[in-house]
DNA sequence: TAGTTACCCGAGCAAAACGCTTGGGTTAAG
DNA sequence: CTTAACCCAAGCGTTTTGCTCGGGTAACTA
């Protein structure tokens, strides 16, 4: 298990795309604007995330994606997981002997079983938990706005992102949504 | 919390160190040869250990290192955290109302609490813990292997190590202790 | 039928992180 | 004063990250 931003994108695509399930398909468009996330780079993980079965796609104009199952049946490890893929590996590529005789490195079956235990708790929250909190917290979600006009119509003249990797300094307040 | 190789290998070295705590300080250069990580990347990986007081150095002869406190008073996240350093970041750079007005970016206390419960977990996790693992295995710890000889004396010609950053395929038996 | 909307996909790219090397220190035991 | 060990900073090749660009293809609408 390996847990970076890329996984914390994932996860928050998906609460978003959990927001709105019920007003149909949800366009990688509008979850770009409200996340702040690239739209391209959202195209990469949605594309990892329908391989595995999280979501689901409808092409076409009012299309979009929606999630594959309910919410409660989606866990966050598995939004990790599918975006992360390369997932373990050991030290000594699963060879019992690596360092010797009976002294099997150590590494094995002691960061397998943290693995083990992490992924376990992961895998207890699951996605209607985490849009439920963000419902408790008193988040307004727009009733699926005429789907055409109010992205191209602002003028937003290219949201200045600063070209910083890990977007801590996301743009901030390029549209300010007067 | 991030969580990557670099972060395993950490808590690897401080089990051994944990493991060998009542024979005196423990060399960078053991813990090098048993867990297969280089030398510099230790010293590295140690440098903050130590910063953040989670291990003690003697210099000199005889030096090395030893834990700072009782292994059952530090915890997986401790470790962790001391070698993985920029926590975590949230996408908005702390700003409250990052995407317009009362709408605070979600990933804010979403990802922050998802975040609090796993550092949470990992807390309760005591290299003692650990440790206590790795002995009920059957590992035999040397007796301290007269600190001279034994390193310098094996004739291992450079471990072959392949270029592969997150080493998965390390080199696997380059010296088979005959 | 044309046009638009949206998903789809692969190549590529700059910046950062990873794992490690090199080359120097400084402290302290013998 | 030699040697063993920690200490430290600069740099280096590779991978990963987050993203752009430039194309597609499915489906709805006029």
């Amino acid at each position: 298990m390996r847990l970076t931003t890329k996984g914390r994108f994932a996860v928050t695509a998906m609460i978003d795309l959990g927001l709105r399930q019920n007003g149909g398909p949800v366009t990688l468009a509008a979850i770009s604007q409200r996340q702040q996330i690239s739209l391209s780079y959202l195209e990469q993980l949605f594309g990892k995330l329908r391989r595995h079965e999280l979501v689901e796609s409808t092409r076409g104009p009012g299309g979009g994606y929606t999630l594959a199952r309910k919410a409660s049946d989606i866990t966050v490890a598995e939004i990790i997981v599918s975006v992360d893929e390369p997932i373990d590996a050991t030290q000594c590529g699963g060879k019992e002997n690596c360092l010797g005789e009976g002294a099997r490195c150590m590494t094995h079956d002691l960061w397998a079983s943290l693995n083990v235990r992490m992924v376990e708790f992961l895998n207890s929250v699951t996605l209607q938990k985490l849009v439920d909190d963000q419902l408790a917290k008193g988040i307004q979600i727009e009733d699926k706005p005429s789907v055409k006009r109010a992205i191209s119509a602002m003028p937003m003249s290219k949201p200045i992102r600063i070209n910083a990797p890990n977007s801590v300094f996301a743009l901030g307040n390029a549209f300010s949504k007067t």
